[in-house]
DNA sequence: ACAATAGTGTCTTTTAGACAGTATTTG
DNA sequence: CAAATACTGTCTAAAAGACACTATTGT
């Protein structure tokens, strides 16, 4: 006989706030939920960590369940956001959730997964902005402020790393990369002073031969560089969002 | 009849890298553990998430628990760290613990708490530098990777935060404000642009008439100002560590 | 007087901000 | 040709780095 549990157990699930960039605007993968509770409402995707894996490993997996992205490096960037551990977070249980944040290159329209009824991608703005005129979702449990929180720290990220070079699929102009400054923070940086920034980082890109683009003059093409950090960082002031 | 729990659950806990500085050095509070696993060994505090609490409320109880600082404002900064969730990182059980960081002033000797035999501050060099001469202990569970991060996180945020702020006692004066960047980074940013950087910064200070200081000339006296950012960012480049 | 710390000033270099101008492509 | 994007250059302002120098206390 055993003394009764002093230590409460929790289920322990992973969120992922999904990022990519569509057609110059961030856009995150939201799935419909096809299981209680809020079931019918717009969630981010996750899942539960298995009983061998640590909550990185789950991640991995529940996001090559919902996307078919695989762990192939360089090909997409996952990292720990933060631990969401409200009592009341789950109406039904008590779920801890350890969130995520990945960084795509832009992916095919969305399967649905296993408890998933339906996945597509929303633009950003449109989920965390109070717009009343879009048919935008209120998302499930806390979500709102996961994502909220996913994009602050990506925002903040793309000031001292080279995590831009995340949302671009080889090889790509600086133009390119420059749109995914100005999807982020919500204003493009100086032209000039942003391709004396990139190519005054050594190690953020490496110029390949070739050039292309899909209008204007053709641009050289760049692969990403192997430098991580941008010191001293490349600072935001212009209209934040 | 319910199916099988599809879903494990595992044991919530809380640990805590609770820094602070004692004679310009800083340092790491560790209990020697009174209980297995790792009996006898040297841990961070830490402790059970209680079923009404998230994890910040319970690394708070945690933190009053085993050095009687309370939840005053201004007496302390909490933040989450990261969570640990390794399926092997207690031998025993599974359990996964949301880490935090505690930057506190200097405090009194601990005494000990509950579950923990002995408590005492140690300096975080000696606990992680491979220095062999020191009877400097090996930390029980992952939690030498735990202060590793802590400190990192501590030495970046004192780039763009005012969080030095957290280890003095008002009133102080820029000496100890320089002492505690010293202390962190490894080495003491220079004087004048030290000085320049946090006067320059409007809100980091908030001057007093009042001087004070134990010897050469008697300093001017400040209080913690409201500002919560540095920008731009201070950078350190001196020996890091 | 000397040690110790506080405080000020200044010169140089680096970097960012702002913006003008030229270059090369497509329609 | 105009539109669109790529690319280069330049002037200015802000900030940091590296110091030297003066000031005020205790011993």
């Amino acid at each position: 006989m055993s003394a009764a549990p002093l230590v409460p157990s929790v289920a322990l699930a992973v969120d992922l706030a999904v990022l990519t960039l569509r057609a110059d605007r961030l856009h995150v993968l939201l799935v419909r939920r096809g299981v209680p509770p809020f079931e019918g409402a717009w969630a981010l995707p996750g899942g539960f960590v298995g009983p061998t894996e640590d909550a990185e490993t789950a991640a991995w997996r529940e996001l090559a369940e919902e996307t078919g992205m695989g762990q192939v490096p360089g090909s997409g960037h996952l990292e720990q956001l933060r631990t969401y551990s409200a009592p009341d977070r789950d109406p039904r249980d008590r779920v801890v959730s350890v969130a995520h944040v990945v960084l795509a290159p832009d992916l095919p329209d969305p399967t649905a997964g296993s408890d998933a009824a339906e996945a597509r991608w929303w633009p950003v703005e449109e989920i965390l902005d109070p717009a009343p005129a879009a048919a935008a979702p209120v998302l499930a449990f806390d979500h709102a402020e996961i994502l909220t929180d996913a994009l602050e720290r990506v925002r903040a990220k793309l000031e001292y790393t080279t995590l831009a070079l995340e949302f671009v699929t080889e090889p790509f102009t600086l133009g390119d990369l420059r749109r995914v400054y100005a999807a982020v923070w919500g204003a493009p940086p100086d032209l000039g002073n942003f391709r004396r920034k990139v190519l005054g980082t050594e190690g953020f890109v490496v110029a390949t031969d070739d050039h292309g683009g899909d209008s204007g003059r053709p641009a050289r093409l760049y692969r990403r560089g192997p430098a991580r950090l941008i010191s001293p960082p490349m600072l935001r002031t212009p209209g934040e969002d």
